[in-house]
RNA sequence: GUCCCCAUCGUCUAGCGGUCUAGGACUCCGCCCUUUCAAGGCGGCAACACGGGUUCGAGUCCCGUUGGGGAUGCCA
């Protein structure tokens, strides 16, 4: 099913944060398609806003997608990857501003574009009155439009934007997943292609810019299928190619709603708006968090976000590749599980079941277009978690190692003390871990391990059913399992079973009404790893102190 | 409001007119294994939104209704 020609495809993210999970999707597939054809994969940075775009957004994108293994083959380089084989760079479009001008002037030569005056004010009010006699708003050159009085005030200097001139005619999208789109001239207005400040819109900038890289198949997210007839259009004034056209289904949270690197956003805004903390307690000084809770367009950054979101002890939304990062998560499960977010590979396991499983590398060799979806696919972290638990689990020991070390060094470096026996505590964790934060997590499988003796909380139902009950209970078989363990050396998982196993046989008991209760008074709870790796983790010294802290339960 | 897109189990999906008493995965529930948990094995619950057509035959094609999503920015 490969598509013979070969695509070459971009991704141009705008720099204002890290990378979301909608934009790794379309990232990709674009890079999946031209692997599989034999392509190209281009990145282009969009930073057409100077207001949101920075630099330190530009890394942690490249970041981003390095991590999860999607390499490029031209744009900014990071380490090996990028680079200018074909020479249509620079790869940043604040760096390409001449071919925008170039293509302006073009339009406002053949007439095909205009100066206008309005100002966003005035822009608002139009909207808003259109919008109150239930109206679209339309922006149109006015009949009487007098070209050389707007050229003038122009060249006076008057401050103004560039608008194209929507050709009155109807505009049919072919779109490779969607098939034919229309829309009517009516619903098409003037739109502005060069904004106050001078810098292109993005309409301008990715018209110019795909041509100019010579990109044959544009995939991005169906929020912008109503963008593509004023591209088209701006394609044909300008003698361009028409590129193949892929809109992705949109990818959903829970709740149904557009998943959006704004989600944060709206989650602090939401949690500020029902909470009203007290302002002066809060990080962020008092003028710019007036301004953000009254513009919804403004939205605070990722670090200003984690911040407020710490100040007010609240959890914000996993939405970027960077959240799925730092919580533990594998990038080829979150390549696979984002694959499957609108493509799915339509072949069977020898097995007879669906294939579901993929390496990055099976997606780079099978995509299709022809196998994505049209309905927007809603985030199932549940489902997510289950594929790195499972891809947890059949993990090499060494290598489940080496990716758990490097998590720890960029995530928790303090977690981690030096008496800590650590390939035991992995030992014991691995098979039980859904994410790699998860060995060390204070609710993880280890938990046990990271808390002083003092803070052992003895969970009432366990205490009840293994340490009370019985005759004799449970309490009074800790002592003389104390003296076993005492009496122990080494004191290592295997010796320390076999040497319970055989108490047990000798006192004609089953393992259970020794183990349980010896796990109960070490971890407070009735489940934790095999009970030998339990207790060689803790060491000999503290799983005696817990017992007799424990006893001290019975006698009180 | 207007325009656009979409519609199979709770969720992700397979299905491209007959092989569908609709398959897989996640979740959930049983059972087995077992010193607990996890894993694993086995089994179970669960869907073609609705109404009209077309056709010998419709989950699959057409129209409508309803529902959901997106857009409506001098953001991208």
């Amino acid at each position: 099913m490969t598509d013979p020609t070969p695509a070459v495809t971009r991704f141009a993210p705008s720099p204002t944060g890290h990378l979301h999970v909608g934009g790794a999707r379309t990232a990709l597939f674009c890079w999946a398609l031209a692997r599989a054809t034999g392509g190209t994969f281009l990145l282009r940075i969009e930073d057409t806003d100077q207001a949101r775009s920075s630099d330190e957004a530009v890394r942690g994108i490249l970041e981003d997608l390095h991590w999860l293994g999607i390499d490029w083959d031209e744009g900014p380089t990071l380490g090996a990857v990028g680079g200018d084989p074909r020479s249509v760079g620079p790869f940043y479009q604040s760096e390409r501003r001449d071919l925008y001008d170039a293509a302006i002037q073009d339009l406002l030569a053949l007439d095909l574009a205009y100066p206008a005056f309005e100002t966003p004010e005035e822009l608002d009010a139009m909207r808003v009155e259109a919008q109150q006699a239930k109206q679209n708003f339309r922006y149109l050159r006015a009949e009487d439009w007098d070209r050389d009085a707007a050229l003038e005030r122009w060249q006076a200097g008057e401050e103004c934007v560039i608008r194209f001139r929507m050709p009155d005619e109807a505009v049919t999208v072919e779109d490779v997943i969607l098939g034919a789109v229309d829309f009517a001239s009516e619903q098409l207005d003037d739109f502005v292609i060069r904004k106050r400040d001078g810098f292109p819109t993005y309409h301008l900038a990715v018209v110019v810019d795909d041509e100019a890289m010579g990109i044959t198949h544009v995939l991005r997210g169906q929020e912008h299928l109503n963008n593509t007839p004023k591209h088209m259009a701006l394609q044909r004034a300008l003698g361009y190619r028409i590129p193949v056209f892929a809109h992705l289904p949109v990818i959903q949270n829970a709740d149904g709603s557009k998943m959006s690197k704004r989600d944060k956003d709206k989650a602090a805004r939401a949690f500020v708006k029902d909470t009203g903390p007290d302002p002066t307690t809060l990080p962020i000084d008092g003028d710019r968090l007036a301004r953000w809770i009254k513009d919804k367009k403004g939205q605070l950054d990722t670090s200003e976000l984690d911040e407020l979101a710490a100040a007010l002890d609240m959890t914000l939304p996993e939405v970027t590749v960077e959240d799925f990062r730092s919580g533990g998560y594998l990038p080829d499960v979150v390549v696979n599980f984002l694959a499957l977010l609108g493509w799915s590979p339509g072949t069977k396991n020898a097995d007879g079941k669906d294939l579901e499983r993929f390496s990055p590398g099976y997606l780079g060799e099978h995509f299709a277009l022809d196998r994505v979806g049209r309905g927007n696919a809603r985030f199932d972290r549940t489902k997510l978690l289950a594929f790195n638990q499972e891809t947890i689990g059949t993990l090499p020991p060494e290598e489940f190692t080496a990716r758990w070390t490097e998590w720890l060094g960029r995530y928790a470096p303090a977690r981690v003390s030096t008496e800590l026996d650590v390939p035991l505590l992995l030992r014991a964790t691995q098979p039980r871990s859904r994410t790699l934060a998860d060995p060390t997590a204070a609710d993880g499988p280890g938990a046990f391990a990271f808390k002083a003796d003092a803070d052992i909380a003895y969970d009432e139902k366990a205490v009840g059913k293994w340490l009370a009950k019985g005759e004799p209970s449970g309490f009074d078989r800790l002592e003389p399992l104390a003296d076993l363990v005492r009496s122990l050396s080494p004191f290592e998982p295997e010796s320390i079973e076999a040497a319970i196993a055989d108490w047990c046989a000798k006192n004609e008991i089953g393992m259970g009404k020794a183990a349980q209760p010896l796990r109960v008074a070490v971890t407070g709870s009735a489940a934790s790893p095999p009970l030998g790796e339990t207790l060689a983790l803790l060491g000999q010294d503290a799983v005696l102190a817990r017992i007799q802290q424990c006893l001290r339960l019975r006698d009180a």
